[in-house]
RNA sequence: GGCCUGUUGGUCAAGUGGUUAAGAUGCCACCCUCUCAAGGUGGAGUCACGAGUUCAAUUCUCGUACAGGCUACCA
């Protein structure tokens, strides 16, 4: 029996491996061009180092008019759940990540699928026979017991633990042992025979992390499992053949899988492709870094931002900073072009982990959101509050043209207001604009605390000098002239030269107005506020303070 | 345990065999100002440690410590 009969008694297949290899041709694209992938588990859940690496392999491929592509990798149905893609493209879509090929809603789309890999069983099939038929692969009828026992000896006596050398006993089966084990209905896997050396050392060059010394693998690693279907291993290496792809951009937590990647390439006969391992985005535990977690951090889910309203812009502007630290100075620099402009580089793709940076993400959305037309802020707080709350939502939607309006104050001009870090805090910084909201339960009085003259301020300011026509100008000096009858000074300079000259400052006047109309100290212009008020419901307001 | 990777202000980081070691963010102060938010100016704060090479080391080499990742018929 030779063994390529053998590898056809062990597995079944529809086409073998040329007829593949002739299926998925190369792509006839220039040296620069970069192919590459995402290919998630179906888990529905996309984690914010997910979108971070998708959002780099996205650039990086657009950058060299490349093509980007999705894959689905279930090969283990345990990760799958129900809808899981559909879920992982549409939050992708919401970040402005798209892909020129691969799974979508409506089926595959381009000619190198199918793209899922529980669908190209037979593919896998057919390339682990050619590595049967070379003697680089074998079965082994290992049980998982036996398997335990080894790690247990191996940990004991401290040696390497794994599969391979003396360990690995299956490999020296000859074919006519293994077929009568299957004979006798025993279960098997598919392993690599590995000829590799663990003291042997290779060069290898990451992109990202650059030059470093590997030790050959002498594992012999799994590649196709007793359910039929490939392991993560194996199936990279021949999907990622198949599809063309240029360069590997994947998480750095693959870093110590690349003996055995590379080997694998090898192995097939494959041109192995480029590794682009990017570093992790952690966060701190009780002092230590560590990998943001899906169980134990919410900021690891992409649904936390659209929870607190951090729009899905500020979060990729956050994560390209990430990539490029030099992109914010790029994007400080060249505020008329378009951020598509900025060129992604690998090489200055931070090497060890970058610690997620709260106040750095509200930093960039404060400042995207300042950008933003009134009407556009007034869209992205109504969306934010239809899911998350809806009364305000009501309120929104009710008083359209004067939310609008409160949205734009001091914005769109040169230097805009920049108070709205996520839109879950808009309420918090403009309810008392709405009379259904405004129901205070303390006024924040500051220097002048005394009723009557607060009344006395709110009577003379309000029936004498407050006319709903003046423009800004005039609507300041005549709040000035108010202050000085009664006793304030009408420039903080004055004020500031003799403060006992006065009762207090035209701060403080202001202030009294300020807070009897709001019942906050802060809050952005009085002159918008006050137009936007109306004399009517400012004198109700007025009324219940005194 | 083994293998890999990393370590520059609180955080993100640029950078170099000789620099006053960029910048951002955060913090503090002051200025501006009707209060905020901004904006402006200034300030505090850093090359993990120990050897070696060198006239000179944050930078090169080795070691130590610390941190992270991997070490599955999971990806």
């Amino acid at each position: 029996m030779d063994r390529k009969e053998f590898a056809d008694r062990l597995l079944k297949t529809e086409h073998d491996f040329e007829y593949y290899e002739n299926l998925y041709p190369e792509r006839d694209l220039d040296d620069k061009v970069i192919v590459t992938r995402y290919a998630p588990s179906p888990t529905g859940f996309v984690h914010l180092g997910a979108l971070y690496a998708a959002f780099i392999a996205r650039k990086m491929a657009k950058q060299t008019n490349g093509v980007f592509f999705l894959r689905i990798e279930d090969t283990d149905q345990k990760r799958s759940i129900e809808d899981g893609v559909n879920k992982i493209i549409t939050d992708l879509a919401n970040f402005d990540i798209t892909f020129d090929e691969g799974v979508t809603l409506d089926g595959d789309k381009g000619n190198y699928g199918p793209y899922t890999q529980s669908e190209r069983g037979d593919i896998y099939k057919a390339f682990a026979k050619k590595l049967i038929a070379e003697d680089k692969a074998y079965p082994c009828f290992c049980s998982q017991e036996s398997l335990q026992e080894d790690r247990e000896r191996q940990e004991k006596h401290k040696e390497r633990i794994g599969y391979y050398g003396y360990y690995a006993r299956c490999r020296n089966l000859s074919m006519e042992e293994a077929l009568e084990k299957i004979e006798n209905g025993e279960k098997y896997i598919i392993r690599l025979k590995s000829k590799g050396n663990f003291n042997h050392r290779f060069k290898f060059k990451d992109e990202i992390k650059g030059k470093m010394e590997l030790p050959e693998n002498d594992q012999d690693i799994v590649i196709i499992k007793s359910d039929g279907l490939p392991t993560y291993h194996f199936a990279h290496a021949v999907d990622d053949h198949l599809m063309r792809t240029t360069h590997v951009i994947r998480g750095d937590e693959w870093l110590s899988s690349i003996p055995v990647h590379v080997q694998l390439f090898e192995y097939l006969g494959f041109k192995v492709p480029k590794y682009a391992h990017i570093s992790p985005i952690t966060i701190e535990d009780n002092g230590t870094k560590r990998k943001l977690s899906k169980r134990k951090d919410p900021e690891a889910a992409i649904s936390y931002y659209h929870e607190k309203g951090i729009p899905n812009k500020a979060v990729m502007l956050y994560l390209e900073t990430v990539a490029n630290s030099n992109f914010e100075m790029w994007m400080n620099q060249n505020k008329d072009k378009d951020v598509d402009e900025f060129v992604l580089d690998f090489k200055k793709m931070p090497v060890g982990g970058s610690l997620f940076d709260h106040d750095k993400l509200m930093n960039i959305s404060k400042n995207y959101i300042s950008t933003l037309k009134a009407s556009e802020v007034y869209d992205m707080t109504l969306d934010w509050a239809l899911v998350y709350d809806k009364d305000f939502a009501s309120l929104l939607e009710k008083y359209k043209e004067y939310s609008t309006a409160i949205f734009n104050i001091e914005r769109e001009q040169k230097k805009p207001r920049k108070d709205i870090g996520y839109f879950g805090d808009v309420k918090n910084q403009i309810w008392y604009m709405y009379d259904e909201l405004f129901d205070p339960k303390e006024y924040e009085w500051q220097k002048v605390t005394d009723k009557k003259e607060i009344r006395n301020i709110l009577d003379v300011y309000l029936n004498k000098y407050y006319n709903e026509t003046d423009d800004k100008n005039t609507w300041f000096d005549n709040m000035k002239k108010a202050a000085v009858e009664l006793g304030y000074a009408g420039e903080m300079r004055e004020y500031k030269e003799n403060p006992d000259n006065f009762k207090g400052s035209i701060a403080d006047f202001s202030t009294v107005v300020r807070v009897s109309l709001t019942s906050k100290s802060n809050t952005p212009d009085l002159y918008e506020i006050m137009r936007l008020l109306g004399k009517e419901r400012m004198m109700e307001r007025v009324k219940a303070v005194i």
